[in-house]
DNA sequence: TATTAATAGTATCTATACATACTAATTTGA
DNA sequence: TCAAATTAGTATGTATAGATACTATTAATA
């Protein structure tokens, strides 16, 4: 890419899919994977909620999300229910299973993401975060175009 | 997710997936995907890798690059030419093809990136970048363990 | 109220990405 | 030199994400 501009975009792109891989490899074992933890750990702060609220939640599709509800309920960390006000509708509920991994999950994105900050100062990283919320908002407001 | 360091990893991933969707949109109608413009332009740098070169330029496994590829060369991006001096690999080559989209794709990642850093000063986003290439250093480190 | 809109979820197709195993070819090294 | 290790690429299976179309159900409205 000849584009200075994205060298940006590339640099992103490559920090998020290095943290997104040595999670993954982290947490294999565990017998879950990173998009799964994610939906797990929404549910974790809301349970039962529908598949659409969920989906909207994650910022993601409802056919994706759908069948990454699929392989979650077949292996036992959620469960669908039916609405009883909505026939339409499923609300999806966590298990008891994800209890004993809690900490270890825990455990492990704080050592990614140290392994990821090392020798950095804290108020840097800070810094990172402040402008990537303010990117993140610029780009979430084209996506409502 | 209740570990508050873990803010880091959900917010690089999820500017990065935006960014990722948003450029996806803008350049469906070319033909390609975000995906194999990244490996074409690595090409256009380097023509005539083999496909292990370039799977190791992009940080890629060979299989996914070999269906990559694939793709490329079904719709006549690149073209496979056996190496003459190794008979196990492939020299990839890029095709004209793409000549009259470059100056599209340019302008398309242009205006992602601006829309991005819209109300940003520059040196901000010089600062960010400072900061997320030391981590993609220390990411790409424990790689190597 | 009858028809039309919108919504919830699924099915289907495409494109990625990763891991593992396999074949063919090349290199090493005993 | 010949067997063992390595390398290039592919095959296969799993997981994920997006787009689009379809069914069932509910909501809106003429």
């Amino acid at each position: 890419m000849s584009n200075t501009d994205n060298h940006f975009g590339y640099l992103l792109h490559d920090v998020a899919r290095l943290l997104r891989r040595e999670f993954d490899r982290r947490i294999k074992t565990l017998g879950l994977t990173r998009a799964q933890w994610i939906a797990l750990a929404a549910l974790l702060q809301q349970d039962g909620l529908t598949q659409t609220e969920l989906a909207f939640m994650l910022d993601m599709g409802r056919a994706p999300l759908g069948t990454l509800i699929d392989r979650l309920e077949r292996d036992g960390w959620v469960e669908r229910k039916p609405d009883p006000e909505d026939r339409r509708a499923n609300r999806v509920y966590i298990t008891k299973k994800i209890k004993p991994l809690l900490s270890k999950l825990s455990l492990v994105s704080q050592e990614v993401y140290e392994a990821a900050i090392t020798e950095l100062p804290e108020h840097e990283v800070e810094r990172v975060m402040g402008t990537l919320s303010r990117i993140k908002a610029n780009l979430m407001a084209i996506d409502n175009d």
